[in-house]
DNA sequence: CGGTGGACCTGCTGGC
DNA sequence: TGCCAGCAGGTCCACC
């Protein structure tokens, strides 16, 4: 579910929520997610207060004083909401964590591919997944030098490439697609024959297309909600994604999909080459 | 090492 | 109405 304008979205709605407030308690239904949530899961978070809440890719940063961070990824299916007051328990409600405030913030997943755990702040950049990520595709560091040597070389499609989370960190099925349809070039298309020239498009599209997303508060096809439990709206500005046979908004074409590596990629046939 | 395909899990939709 | 196949926003691992 969640790609990176998700995860930012829901990171903004959440920080002002319970920053600075104290955990009285730590209620976990579900130790099955992806990784088994730890023993000392609850003691870990029980009695500290959240400095703030931070985004690395499509992982969600809670740092926590006086030290440690919670550590949350949302897989495809996982919620992460925040109530002003209690609320019923309901199905696939996994960890619930209650403010001095009042405050609820459940973590919700269904098909439980999401997983949490609390490291301490010295650890944080040397656990694997972190610590591998890529370059965050809004800062600096994400420029046509650095996508075009990460493609030189190699004989990847260039959807997979920007789906790989330690070449760019964020990037998932939706925003590849529609980041590609902005760059006219097909999501199969091999990166060994990009040049340097059309690496700099992707690169000037890809925060084009995440800011734009952020400021509708991200796509909601189904699940996805952001902290306060509210739909997002970039689903009503997609070109591309969901879009199999409807006309493209640029040209007289309709949107193609294709099965590419057990995943849909959806295009323009003329607009993309 | 690089690239691919399946596995993980539940829920929803569409066809019969 | 019921059943079943296929598909879904992500990641990891075995295998070639």
């Amino acid at each position: 579910m969640p790609e990176l304008p998700e995860v930012e979205t829901i990171r903004r709605s959440l920080d002002p929520l319970i920053r600075g407030h104290r955990i009285v308690s730590v209620q976990v239904l579900q130790r099955q997610l992806r990784i088994p949530v730890a023993e000392d899961f609850e003691a870990r978070l029980e009695g500290k207060c959240v400095r703030c809440v931070k985004r690395k890719g499509k992982y969600v940063l809670v740092e926590l004083d006086p030290e440690d961070v919670w550590v949350l990824h949302l897989g495809m299916s996982g919620k992460l909401t925040c109530f002003r007051k209690p609320c019923p328990i309901v199905k696939h409600d996994h960890i619930v964590v209650r403010f001095e405030n009042g405050h609820e913030l459940r973590y919700h997943d269904p098909r439980r591919f999401g997983l949490t755990l609390v490291l301490r702040n010295e650890e944080l950049f040397q656990w694997p997944p972190l610590s591998h990520l890529g370059v965050d595709p809004l800062s600096a560091q994400f420029n046509a030098d650095y996508l075009y040597s990460a493609m030189r070389n190699s004989k990847r499609r260039v959807k997979d490439l920007l789906m790989d989370q330690t070449v760019v960190a964020g990037l998932g099925n939706i925003y590849a697609n529609e980041i590609l349809f902005r760059t006219g070039l097909r999501p199969t298309r091999r990166v060994g024959r990009i040049n340097h020239r059309l690496a700099k498009r992707i690169v000037e599209a890809t925060p084009a297309v995440l800011e734009e997303a952020i400021r509708w508060r991200g796509t909601s096809f189904s699940d996805y909600r952001d902290g306060e439990d509210q739909k997002g709206e970039f689903q009503n500005h997609l070109q591309v994604y969901n879009r199999e046979g409807k006309n493209c908004r640029v040209c007289p074409d309709k949107i193609k999909k294709l099965q590419v590596g057990n995943r849909s990629v959806f295009y323009c046939p003329t607009c993309q080459t």
